[in-house]
DNA sequence: GTAAAGCCCACCATACGTAC
DNA sequence: GTACGTATGGTGGGCTTTAC
């Protein structure tokens, strides 16, 4: 092969001899055609360039008189070589990086270095980002800093070549990066169980020198965390990667295989889409509890904003009154098809379950699919929060005037507390007519949803007697700790976080079980037993209406019947009255409180202490006798010549004091001694009894005596308007809307709820009740022996 | 001719900006 | 405060160029 040359006509045999001829013939073109081609090396300082890095620094040297010095270094052991190297880099402010993979030469090892600045900054096409705040480390040119490493493999000498002074930029600190020590030094601290917030503060704390490791943010620890998976619950980077290999662990571990179900996303599977992904968890602890408490009461509820994906969570009510989550599905959808399968796993794993009550929300998914798996519930209720909160949105929906809203939120109240149920089916046809009459497209949703088929039952307080619970909020209550608690109010962390999170939670659920069944625990609902058993000073009179019934009177209240269901709890009930020992479970009240929220009211001690006590009813005599309490003076061992005593000891240390003081002449001891003499005198001033506390005050312990003075704002406050919110009727409220609607004639069947006749013939036949005036289709009627409202 | 040094490209860890 | 997407830049392989 025959090389011509491109600046003369000669043609030359070989290709070394091509180079050689154009670099000694035609040294200024070939020069020229390396800086049009932007290769070679090009001076920063002028515009001369250089096939080699030491040409350029002959030319720094030569023509810019930079003094660039060209060292060498020798090291016997490769820990000096990085000790030394790790040195000159943090005093030079320099990063020296590899430039080349390590080469074998002949009997020696080469591994080439230069500065980290040298090079020019070629932006993507496709960059949509901006440049990082600094901007970029590349100074757009060649830096004469480099290190030759030479390391002989015979001997292990190392041979150093370098040259570290810059040329073309700043040593801007900026552009470097961490320290090894200072990355080893926070890996350690965060294996260590410590804290990211904790570990930069320790950092900063330990770090004098203004350097780049004291720069150390929090983003640096963030990605040290992320970089050498130190973090226990992120088993990989990829989220779903890191759910598998935890699955994996849980599955094959040798204790309870927590996962019920898992169908990853991509998977096929014959029930579901190619798309859905669900995991269904229940721990050993939890398969125990739904087996104990489900008898009762099975809660359902789901939340998003824990993943991406949705959490539901069934929950049971324990002998406490306390909600133990005993399963979670955590899935992109919540269907009925969906919730079936993972019901189906969960029937297949702990067996067929019967309830009493099962509650949810208003949609049938949950229902539907637990009906569809287990046995069917003896009881379906509505969640009463849910059902207000329903309510309140078709109100503001559907009502315009916001005086209307008023009314029809307080009628529908009065509704939903009534406690008799031949009353509310009075009040029910009453309150259709004043709906008809405000607005009929309520109406109209009102009875679609909450009154045909029976569906009143789900919500009215009247059909709920006797029930544990009224509302879902215990697994809303469950849903906000996870979500204020253990996510600290975040969205979207990783199914991998929520997954260790949840099986965490049962574990603690777990213990605090297992720490409250020998030592019971004072509960909130032991705190609300015990002011209600202090409450029945206000109770009037008792009137006996059988063996098992009564009727309570109170003077401001209404009367109130009261029945005994079991003479006792059979159950191992641990929400019981310590006083009069009477529990939920024994009698049912037709009160809103125990309605609202299933505990013994006050009228239900007032029967078991009038029955117990085998006396006739005088609580109204009781009523300002306080038990007496005993307080003991625990001040033992005070006495007048103890003070005295310990004056003389300090007298004594003083002197002393000022005998060390003259001795010692070291700073840091005098002012350690300093500060704790101060801290003395602080706390012996404190100490003195200068003022009278008053006492015998019933002010509590940690109230502010002071509200703290705060800075306020003087801007003009532009804030939004308050909406108007829809209130729960007052008491006098409540009576004047009952004594309206007592004057209204009802257009419906008291029993079915309809306007027409049910057998839809020509002529609507209706009857009046005699005992309770309640208006019935003829038909509802005589299809019952005697009045099936008031069952007379 | 051969070893050393340079250049280019692809890959991926690190660091940064943005959005929630 | 942090998860996420992505720009930036270090690393390494392979080829080219240069020095001896």
């Amino acid at each position: 092969e025959m090389f011509s040359c491109e600046f003369c006509p000669l043609v030359l045999a070989s290709k070394g001899s091509y180079f050689n001829h154009r670099k000694r013939k035609h040294q200024n073109e070939y020069l020229r055609s390396l800086q049009q081609n932007g290769k070679g090396f090009c001076c920063s300082l002028c515009k001369f360039s250089a096939p080699s890095n030491k040409d350029m620094i002959y030319h720094y040297n030569i023509v810019h008189e930079k003094g660039l010095k060209l060292l060498h270094e020798q090291f016997a052991m490769e820990r000096d070589f990085a000790a030394w190297k790790e040195n000159l880099q943090t005093e030079t402010k320099t990063l020296y990086v590899q430039l080349k993979k390590t080469r074998q030469q002949m009997d020696y090892e080469v591994i080439y270095f230069g500065c980290n600045r040298s090079g020019k900054y070629v932006p993507k096409d496709d960059a949509t980002h901006c440049t990082k705040s600094q901007g970029t480390s590349k100074f757009g040119g060649k830096c004469p800093v480099y290190m030759i490493k030479r390391t002989h493999l015979s001997s292990g000498l190392i041979s150093v070549e370098y040259c570290s002074d810059h040329v073309g930029h700043d040593e801007e600190i900026c552009h470097l990066r961490l320290s090894t020590k200072i990355r080893s030094k926070i890996c350690g601290k965060l294996a260590s169980g410590m804290e990211p917030k904790k570990v930069l503060d320790y950092i900063r704390d330990d770090h004098r020198k203004i350097d780049r490791d004291a720069m150390v943010t929090r983003k640096d620890i963030w990605n040290i965390r992320k970089r050498y998976h130190i973090s226990n619950v992120e088993k990989h980077e990829n989220d779903t990667q890191s759910v598998d290999i935890w699955i994996k662990e849980l599955s094959t571990g040798n204790d309870f295989n927590p996962v019920v179900m898992y169908k990853q996303q991509g998977v096929t599977d014959c029930d579901l889409l190619k798309d859905d992904f669900v995991l269904c968890l229940q721990t050993e602890f939890q398969k125990h509890m739904l087996r104990e408490f489900a008898q009762k009461m099975i809660c359902i509820d789901s939340t998003h904003s824990t993943t991406k994906f949705l959490l539901t969570t069934i929950m049971v009510i324990d002998d406490f009154g306390e909600a133990i989550p005993t399963a979670w599905i955590i899935s992109n959808r919540e269907d009925a098809e969906l919730l079936t399968r993972a019901f189906s796993a969960l029937k297949h794993k702990c067996g067929d379950i019967m309830t009493d009550i099962f509650m949810s929300d208003l949609a049938n998914n949950f229902y539907n699919a637990w009906t569809t798996v287990f046995t069917i519930p003896n009881k379906r209720l509505y969640c009463n929060w849910h059902v207000d909160k329903c309510w309140r949105r078709m109100i503001a929906k559907t009502i315009s005037n916001l005086e209307d809203q008023a009314t029809v939120y307080a009628y529908l109240k009065i509704l939903h507390c009534e406690t008799e149920e031949q009353k509310f089916r009075k009040m029910l046809q009453e309150v259709n007519d004043v709906l008809g009459e405000t607005s009929p497209q309520f109406l109209e949703y009102f009875n679609n949803s909450y009154v045909l088929d029976d569906k009143y039952k789900l919500w009215a307080s009247c059909f709920r007697i006797g029930s544990i619970a009224n509302n879902n909020m215990y697994v809303e209550a469950f849903h906000r700790v996870l979500k204020s608690v253990d996510f600290s109010k975040k969205q979207y962390k990783g199914v991998d976080n929520l997954l260790m999170t949840l099986i965490k939670f049962s574990r603690d659920k777990c213990l605090e079980q297992f720490i409250k069944m020998p030592k019971g625990k004072s509960t909130h609902w032991v705190a609300e037993i015990q002011k209600r058993h202090r409450l029945v000073r206000t109770v009037t009179g008792v009137v006996s209406l059988g063996e098992n019934e009564w009727k309570v009177e109170n003077p401001t209240d209404h009367k109130y019947t009261v029945k005994k269901i079991e003479p006792q709890c059979l159950g191992k009930c641990q929400i019981k009255c310590s006083m009069c020992n009477v529990c939920v479970h024994m009698y049912t009240c037709t009160c809103p409180d125990f309605l609202m929220h299933a505990v013994a009211c006050k009228h239900i001690h007032a029967i078991e202490i009038s029955i117990s006590g085998g006396k006739t009813f005088a609580f109204q005599q009781n009523r300002n006798k306080e038990p007496e309490v005993v307080i003991e003076n625990t001040l033992v061992g005070t006495s007048i010549v103890r003070p005295q005593s310990l004056k003389a000891n300090l007298h004594k240390y003083v002197d002393k004091i000022h005998e060390v003081i003259d001795l010692v002449d070291d700073e840091d001891c005098l002012k350690a001694l300093g500060k704790r003499l101060v801290l003395g005198v602080a706390v012996a001033k404190g100490m003195r009894p200068t003022e009278s506390f008053p006492r015998g005050t019933n002010m509590s312990s940690n109230k502010h005596f002071d509200t703290q003075k705060r800075f306020y704002s003087t801007q003009a406050k532009v804030g939004r308007k308050r909406k108007n919110r829809l209130k729960y009727p007052t008491s006098s409220e409540s009576t004047e809307l009952r004594a309206k609607l007592a004057r209204i004639t009802p257009q419906l069947c008291a029993l079915c709820f309809m306007s027409d006749d049910r057998n839809d013939t020509a002529q609507v036949l209706w009857r009046q009740c005699e005992i309770c005036d309640c208006w019935l289709h003829s038909t509802c009627y005589s299809n019952h022996d005697g009045c099936p409202i008031c069952m007379s």
